[in-house]
DNA sequence: GCCAACGTTGGC
DNA sequence: GCCAACGTTGGC
């Protein structure tokens, strides 16, 4: 098993949209980047940890737990020419654009990213990596044990 | 709104 | 295959 973090923009889903979603559930739709695509087609699994980051929002950081539900399919936004992320290359029979489905495990106190930045076992983290702009970044175990245990004060890795 | 960094596109 | 132009991301 694999630990991951996955940013949304709150204003398009938060971790509370997801907690209320049927099934507590959400297709990872939007991804249009072809590392991140490749990330979740090569390198996920269903039962994968996922720390769900609210990006480009006032208070930017990790806002819960979930977990990857379903393999990589392809993305159903791309077809539809109605959607901000429909893409007119892609075709049904040969799709360029994937998602895997992501289910609410809990909401955790939000973990700011000034705080995640402040700590030096975390100087490594992806994410954190300077102008990193990947939506989905691997997690190392030791830094996901360090977040659940020392910063959100979980007596376990949250999953 | 600014801007740094990086990915993608397309002409050559 | 190179590379300039352009678009996007995302924190501040």
């Amino acid at each position: 098993m694999r630990y991951w973090l996955m940013k949304s923009e709150p204003d398009d889903v938060s971790i509370d949209d997801l907690a209320q979603r049927p099934d507590a559930t959400v297709p990872w739709y939007g991804v249009r980047n072809y590392q991140a695509r490749n990330l979740m087609r090569d390198q996920m699994s269903v039962g994968d940890a996922v720390f769900f980051y609210h990006s480009s929002c006032p208070q930017p950081g990790i806002a819960g737990i979930a977990r990857v539900v379903s393999p990589a399919y392809p993305d159903a936004t791309q077809f539809d020419a109605a959607s901000p992320y429909f893409d007119p290359k892609a075709t049904r029979e040969s799709p360029r654009w994937l998602n895997v489905d992501v289910r609410f495990v809990r909401k955790t106190r939000l973990v700011a990213l000034a705080e995640l930045r402040a700590r030096p076992e975390l100087a490594n983290m992806r994410v954190l990596a300077r102008a990193n702009r990947l939506s989905i970044t691997p997690v190392d175990p030791a830094e996901w044990h360090f977040i659940t245990r020392e910063l959100m004060g979980l007596e376990d890795d949250g999953i």
